[in-house]
DNA sequence: CGGTCGGCAGTTTTT
DNA sequence: CTGCCGACCG
């Protein structure tokens, strides 16, 4: 292959970055300046130019889509399959080893991974049998704490146990925990990662020989790794291997889950002679919403400095408008997308961004009520839906009887006569005895120590659970999912549900035979029954569905943490309010601040030719109208950058006494209400004015009534009085 | 065993 | 104001 097709398409920062020789490199990557261009090229040159084999090269990132777009465009670079190069996320590569290694890592071979639902099940489940007081040790803390621990690489009876009441408490569930997952054979995501971590350190022939096999290692997304991941490539890595990490600290927002963004930093001392690479030329965005970027994360302190610029025009200038409230801020939004759209945008070309999800509600009916589609991002992914999970179950009691977060999960559901008396003597029976709940309830029953009724209910739940999976290596995978939903009476269980929940239920259930199908298809040549494990492990590790979903032009609608690595011709960034963005628990700490701020960059370097901020000066939220202050982000950017938008009545300022002195326009100026008035209506009572449409005979205003809601009224017929 | 009611919490999310 | 979870009751 020809060299040229790798190199000559770059910038010189990045040709640099993909031809470099250093041993260690750095490449800090501005959003939109090529990133993963880079990465993949990266890989191509040391395939090609340095006759590297596929084999010896590995490839970290953080979530599956970008693994899974990393080989892809790897293969369509180099126009062949890189079969042997290992690329994946952490949790993949670490559950690849593990299954590997199962025997070294002390695990059974049959380990089952638990997603942080059936984690948090299993915590309450130990509590209970600890006896431990909930309102004191809140489950969802407990979770935190274990977790915590774990990314830090910190087992339970490595702690000190020279503290307080409330650690030490902590430190015991988290040991109870843990044995059960043993007993079990269970591992949550933290788990995966200190396993392998573990692996290395227990086994240094293993890490030896990994350590020879991958001469180059690559990750993405750097700034995100959190401490046992670090430590994992460290020791990986090694003295004499070659590594390049790709990464912008100016976009590190995952702090809260336990990235560390001073891992890159530290990289630089770890890795003597490290080479850094900055990519700053932006291919993105206007040179407007770059320079508002620029001058927003410029407020940080302890930067790696970096600064993007492009070749490209200024572009407009950024829109802010100061909505009177949440509802207002909305109906501008979807009335600017209409009118977009008017000029030929497509939908899919505009996001709305937003700090937290409970703000898309009202943007979602603002664009209902202007007839818009749209889509919104996050939210349950198939896999983790309450009835997939327990036809899950199901696969998992089946493959291995010593799940017992599986089987507390599913031995009730749909029910069949074993109640909670029976499952307290089986819980009971298994701690006692150190046994599975499987194991336990044969015991019982054969010991006699139930009901008859009782008894002979969970002895034909066992057996139905054996006949199933005796079919597991004569059946294909589908006809076993197939053979668990009807067999087992879900479907009927879920016909029962009343109105719409059940049937959709069902669909899903369905969804799950042909997801089954879909994969046996993509997975073939292998084992009934390693399918079936192969298909467990890819529901827990990729939650993402299988079909992404039909198309449909619409504006897309998303949190902030989830634009992360997208892009947009419009943006618009909603709720740039103190307390909402930055958000009220981050406020108080720098540290937090600078986060938030990152996340403001994030969502600035979205937009590629439009940037739209709004904030409203009211928001109602949890049921109290707040008022807010517009976020110091907003002023933190140049005001020649800005142009502020009035609309309609031309007021933004609600108060009432000052509607004089506000600059009114012209052919507005005969509004006879302004928005956030205060009106009476005969029969609705008092209310707040929300918008104005038409003129003249026509004119409507839409008024947020206080006890009958928003209306719509034609001025002529409306007779409404200013409560002034 | 399933339905209902009351209390309470309530950034951000991937694996 | 929601939505979820747990307790309680029929």
């Amino acid at each position: 292959m020809d060299m040229s097709e790798i190199l000559d398409s770059l910038n010189d920062a990045q040709k640099t970055a993909v031809s470099t020789q250093a041993q260690r490199t750095l490449v800090l990557a501005g959003a939109g300046s090529g990133k993963t261009r880079v990465l993949v090229h990266r890989i191509g040159w040391l395939l090609e130019a340095q006759g590297l084999s596929p084999y010896r090269v590995l490839a970290v990132t953080f979530t599956n889509k970008a693994a899974q777009e990393m080989r892809t465009r790897i293969e369509a670079l180099l126009n062949r399959s890189v079969q042997g190069m290992w690329v994946g996320t952490f949790h993949s590569i670490a559950h690849r080893l593990l299954r590997m290694h199962w025997e070294a890592a002390g695990l059974p071979e049959q380990f089952q991974i638990l997603d942080s639902e059936d984690q948090l099940r299993l915590i309450k489940r130990t509590m209970q049998t600890l006896q431990v007081d909930e309102e004191r040790w809140p489950p969802k803390q407990v979770q935190w704490f274990i977790n915590n621990h774990k990314d830090e690489g910190r087992r339970a009876e490595k702690i000190d146990n020279n503290t307080d009441q409330q650690t030490l408490m902590m430190l015991r569930i988290y040991q109870a925990y843990e044995d059960n997952c043993q007993r079990a054979g269970l591992v949550d995501f933290a788990e995966l990662l200190l396993r392998a971590y573990e692996l290395w350190l227990k086994q240094p022939d293993l890490l030896e020989h990994y350590s020879n096999r991958f001469e180059h290692v690559l990750v993405d997304e750097f700034q995100d790794t959190n401490t046992i991941q670090y430590a994992w490539l460290k020791c990986l890595i090694g003295e004499q291997g070659q590594v390049t990490v790709v990464g912008d600290d100016d976009q590190s927002i995952y702090g809260w889950r336990g990235a560390k963004i001073e891992n890159i930093q530290l990289f630089e001392q770890d890795f003597k002679g490290t080479h850094i690479i900055r990519l700053e030329q932006n291919y993105r965005s206007t040179e407007t919403i770059l320079r508002a970027a620029n001058a927003i994360i410029a407020h940080n302190d302890n930067r790696m400095g970096k600064e993007l610029w492009t070749q490209g025009c200024s572009g407009d200038p950024i829109a802010l408008y100061t909505a009177f409230n949440e509802v207002d801020e909305a109906r501008y939004v979807a009335s600017r997308i209409k009118a977009l759209a008017e000029q030929d945008h497509a939908y899919r070309d505009t996001a709305i961004l937003y700090r937290s999800n409970a703000q898309s509600r009202v943007l979602e009916e603002a664009l209902l009520r202007e007839g818009l589609p749209y889509r919104i991002f996050g939210g349950l992914r198939f896999f983790e839906r309450a009835e997939i999970k327990n036809a899950l179950c199901y696969l998992r009691l089946m493959f291995n009887t010593a799940d017992d977060a599986a089987f507390e999960r599913i031995v009730a559901v749909p029910p069949r006569g074993i109640g909670e008396r029976t499952l307290q003597e089986v819980r009971e029976y298994a701690k006692e005895q150190q046994l599975s709940m499987w194991v336990a309830s044969e015991q019982i029953i054969k010991d006699n120590r139930l009901s008859a009724r009782a008894a002979r209910a969970l002895q034909a739940f066992l057996e139905q659970i054996i006949g199933l999976s005796e079919r597991v290596n004569v059946q294909k995978l589908a006809q076993l999912v197939e053979a668990v939903i009807s067999e087992v009476g879900l479907l009927a269980y879920h016909q029962k549900e009343k109105g719409e929940k059940g049937r959709v239920r069902i669909e899903n259930l369905k969804e799950l035979v042909s997801a089954a199908k879909e994969f046996e298809s993509v997975v073939d040549d292998q084992e009934h029954s390693q399918l079936l494990a192969l298909f467990l492990d890819h529901t827990a590790l990729e939650s993402r569905e299988l079909q992404a979903d039909a198309f449909e032009d619409s504006v897309q609608m998303m949190t902030l943490h989830t634009a992360k690595g997208l892009e947009f011709p419009v943006v618009f960034l909603v709720g740039l309010e103190e307390g909402l963005f930055p958000h009220q628990m981050s406020r108080n700490e720098p540290g937090r601040l600078e986060e938030e701020r990152r996340l403001c960059y994030v969502g600035i370097t979205r937009a590629m030719q439009h940037l739209y901020l709004t904030y409203a000066e009211t928001r109602r939220l949890y049921g109290r109208e707040k008022r807010h202050v517009s976020s110091r982000f907003i002023r933190e950017i140049p005001k020649e950058l800005i142009e502020e938008v009035r609309m309609g009545s031309k007021v933004s300022r609600p108060m009432l006494h000052n509607t004089e002195s506000m600059p009114m326009a012209s052919s507005e100026a005969e509004a006879p209400f302004s928005l956030g008035q205060r009106v009476l209506h005969q029969m609705f009572g008092e209310g707040t004015v929300l918008g104005f449409e038409g003129s003249g005979q026509n004119a409507r205003v839409q008024v947020n009534f206080d006890v009958k809601g928003s209306k719509w009224l034609v001025l002529n017929y409306a007779k409404l009085e200013s409560t002034v």
